[in-house]
RNA sequence: UGCCCGAUGGUGUAAUGGCAGCACAACAGGUUCUGACCCUGUUUGUCUAGGUUCAAAUCCUAGUCGGGCAGCCA
C-alpha cells in the first residue's frame, strides 16, 4: 500500500518524500488529502495545481481525496460559488466520490472544543474592539500587551460565550480568543481569535448561528475530524502551522493531521489573485468569470482548454517552497500537444482574398480530406472546389521576401487537398490595394499531387466562395501586455497592464463540413491555430474562440 | 527592526556527500500535402565568503538577495 513507485506520470516532490517518510515509520494505514476551497469566488489554474497535488497523492498511493469547503466567513460565500467549483473540480477529473464536506458542517463540534479550550483555561471572551485589539497585538518588533478581560474566570468565560452563540450581543462587541502568549514572536500566536459575532445568513446553515470560527480555528481540527492525514496548503499559511498545531494538541481531536506549505503558482502575462480577477470581473474589464481570457478553470475551459493539458502542466511545473513564474508557454506547450492529437482539421478562411481560378469550369469538384493527418480512425470529409475561391490574405506576397514561399506572380502552390495554382494576374483598386487574384490550374494535379512529381514547396488552406459558410471567430491574446501585470510602476496598478487588443472579434469563411461542429470537438483551423464552439453559438449562429494559435516559425522569423 | 521560509541555465525542476540531468524557451539543421506535428544537434546554471571532507549544489558558520507575517479574511 505504501507504493512510492509512482504508476502515473507525477513526478517525486519533497511532499511526497515527506509522506514516504510518515509511511515508513508506520504513521498512517492511508493517506488522505483534501482540497479545502472557500466559497467566495471562482476556480484558477492555480487551483488546479492545488487540486492536482492533492489528487494526485490520494490516486497514486491509494487513498482518499476529500473535497471541503471552508465556509466559515458567511458574509463572502455563496452557493454560486459551491457550485462553480464542484463543476470545475469534477471537469479536471479530481473525483471525490462520496468525501464532500463543508467546515460548517463541523459548527457543533467546533463550537464544543472551544467550550473545552475554555474549561480548560486556554481561551477566554474579550471586549476589546478590533482597533483596541490591534494596538495591543504590538508590532513585528515589539511584543503585544495582555487585555485586561484575559483573567476572565472559566464560569464568567463559559457564561459570555454560551450567550454570545445565543445572539446576546452585536456584530464586533466580543470575541473568543485563544489563551498563549502575547509575547510570542510568531504574531499568529498572540492570543488569536477564535470567534468572532456576525449576524449573517450562512448559505448552508442559514440563521442556525451568530457566531462563526475563524479559518485557523476551523481549518485544522476539520482536517482532523476527516482524518486528513496530509494538509497541504500554500506557503503563506507557514506561520500558522505553530497555531495549526497549538489547537491539535490542547483539543480531544480524532487525529493528528500535518500541514505542509508548498509554493502558489504563477503565471507570466496573468493576474493570480482571487481579488484581482473578481475585480476584472466586476468592473468589466472581461465578459464574466468564464472569458475565455481569464486564468479561471470556467474560462480556460470555454477557451478550448482540456482537463488532459492542464493536468499535463500541473505535472511538470513541479512542487517546491520556492517563489515561481512559469512561462505561460509551458501551459501552452500543453495544451498544443494534446489538441495536435485531439483535434479534427478543418480549413477556415480568416482574412480572406479571392483567387478566380480562370481555367475552371462552373461546376462544383469534391476533395477528400482526413480529419487527422496521422490518425485514420478519425475518418475524412470532403471538401468543395469552386471556381472562385478564398485563401488567407497573407499567403500572398505581390513582391515575395526571401524565403516566402506561398503564392506570388507566376509561382505555383499547392491547394491543400485539391490541386495546383498559378496566379497569373493581380487585380487592384484604383487606392492600390489588392481586391483579387487571377490564377490558372493544373488538371494533371487533381488530387494534390502531379504525373510529373514536379515539387511544389507551398501548401496553403483556403475555401470556396460560393460553398463556405461564414462564422464568427473570436481570437484571444493575453488579457496583459506586462509578462508581470502585478508590478506596476509608482501610482499604476495591475489594470495600467491590461491589453485593450486582447479580443478581436472576425468574420471567417469556413470549409461545409464545419457546420456540424458540436462543443464537446476541438478543432484545428489548418494552418492557423486550434479552436471550439463557443457557448453563445446557439443564439448567433456558429461562433468559434481561438484557444491557441499554432506555433508559427515563419512569422517569428519574420520579425527578426 | 523581530520571527519564519527560500536561493541550481532565460523559466521551472532533478541530483539527498561521489560524472550537475530533464522539460519549456532560444538557436541551427532535417523531414513535411499544415512554415504545424515529428526528428537531430547547439548555447546557457549550483547567490557570496569562509569552514568540514579524499570528495560539497548537498553538511556547518556568516553575509547577500527574494518572499511571508501586525483581519473580528481564507
Amino acid at each position: 500500500m505504501n507504493s512510492t513507485e509512482n504508476t502515473s506520470a507525477s513526478s517525486a516532490n519533497f511532499i511526497r518524500e515527506i509522506i514516504d517518510a510518515d509511511l515508513t515509520a508506520g504513521k498512517h494505514q492511508q493517506i488522505v488529502t483534501r482540497f479545502p476551497p472557500e466559497p467566495n469566488g471562482y476556480l484558477h489554474i492555480g487551483h488546479a495545481k492545488s487540486i492536482c497535488i492533492n489528487h494526485g497523492i490520494a490516486r497514486d498511493y491509494r487513498g482518499r481525496f476529500h473535497l471541503r469547503f471552508d465556509d466559515t466567513n458567511p458574509t463572502k460565500e455563496d452557493t454560486e460559488y459551491v457550485e462553480s467549483i464542484m463543476e470545475d473540480v469534477r471537469w479536471l477529473g479530481a473525483e471525490w466520490g462520496d468525501n464532500l464536506f463543508f467546515a460548517s458542517d463541523y459548527f457543533e463540534q467546533l463550537y464544543a472544543w472551544a467550550v473545552h479550550l475554555i474549561e480548560h483555561g486556554k481561551a477566554y471572551v474579550d471586549d476589546l474592539t478590533a482597533e483596541q485589539m490591534r494596538q495591543t497585538r504590538g508590532s513585528l518588533t515589539e511584543p503585544g500587551t495582555d487585555s485586561p478581560w484575559r483573567n476572565r474566570s472559566v464560569a464568567e468565560n463559559l457564561d459570555l460565550f454560551a450567550r454570545m452563540r445565543s445572539g446576546e450581543f452585536a456584530n464586533g462587541a466580543k470575541v473568543l480568543r485563544a489563551k498563549i502568549d502575547m509575547g510570542h514572536p510568531n504574531l499568529n500566536m498572540r492570543d488569536p481569535v477564535l470567534y468572532r459575532i456576525a449576524h449573517a445568513h450562512h448559505h448552508r446553515t442559514g440563521d442556525a448561528w451568530c457566531i462563526y470560527p475563524m479559518y485557523d480555528f476551523a481549518h485544522g481540527q476539520s482536517d482532523a475530524i476527516e482524518g486528513i492525514t496530509h494538509s497541504i496548503c500554500t506557503l503563506e499559511f507557514e506561520a500558522h502551522r505553530p497555531l495549526y498545531d497549538w489547537f491539535l494538541q490542547n483539543l480531544p481531536v480524532p487525529a493528528q493531521p500535518r500541514q505542509i506549505e508548498f509554493a502558489r503558482l504563477n503565471l507570466t502575462y496573468t493576474v493570480m489573485s482571487k481579488r484581482k480577477l473578481l475585480q476584472l470581473v466586476q468592473e468589466k474589464h472581461v465578459n464574466g468569470w468564464d472569458d475565455p481570457r481569464m486564468p479561471t478553470i470556467s474560462g480556460l475551459r470555454r477557451r478550448g482548454y482540456t482537463p488532459e493539458a492542464i493536468r499535463e502542466f500541473c505535472d511538470r511545473i513541479g512542487v517546491s517552497k520556492r517563489e515561481n513564474v512559469i512561462d505561460l508557454g509551458l501551459l501552452e506547450f500543453c495544451l498544443r500537444q494534446d489538441l495536435e492529437e485531439k483535434a479534427i482539421r478543418r480549413m477556415v478562411v480568416l482574412d480572406p482574398l479571392k483567387v478566380v481560378i480562370t481555367n475552371f469550369s462552373d461546376a462544383t469538384e469534391w476533395y477528400p480530406g482526413p480529419n487527422h493527418p496521422s490518425n485514420e480512425a478519425m475518418g475524412e470529409r470532403k471538401v468543395p472546389l469552386t471556381r472562385e475561391i478564398f485563401i488567407e490574405r497573407d499567403d500572398f506576397m505581390e513582391t515575395p521576401v526571401k524565403g516566402f514561399f506561398r503564392l506570388f506572380p507566376g509561382n505555383e502552390v499547392r491547394l491543400r487537398y485539391a490541386c495546383y495554382i498559378t496566379c497569373t494576374d493581380v487585380i487592384k483598386a484604383p487606392d492600390g490595394s489588392i481586391v483579387e487574384l487571377h490564377a490558372t490550374f493544373d488538371p494533371e494535379s487533381r488530387g494534390a499531387s502531379s504525373p510529373d512529381n514536379r515539387k511544389v514547396k507551398g501548401t496553403i488552406h483556403w475555401v470556396s466562395a460560393k460553398e463556405s459558410l461564414p462564422i464568427q471567430v473570436r481570437l484571444y491574446d493575453n488579457l496583459f501586455h506586462s509578462e508581470t501585470p502585478d508590478e506596476a510602476p509608482e501610482g499604476k496598478t495591475f489594470l495600467d497592464n491590461i491589453n485593450h487588443d486582447s479580443l478581436q472579434v472576425i468574420t471567417a469563411y469556413a470549409e461545409p463540413a464545419l457546420a456540424d461542429a458540436t462543443l464537446a470537438e476541438r478543432f484545428q483551423f489548418e494552418r492557423k491555430g486550434y479552436f471550439c464552439l463557443d457557448k453563445d453559438t446557439a443564439s448567433e449562429g456558429l461562433i468559434f474562440n481561438r484557444t491557441t494559435t499554432l506555433r508559427d516559425s515563419w512569422s517569428k522569423q519574420q520579425k527578426k
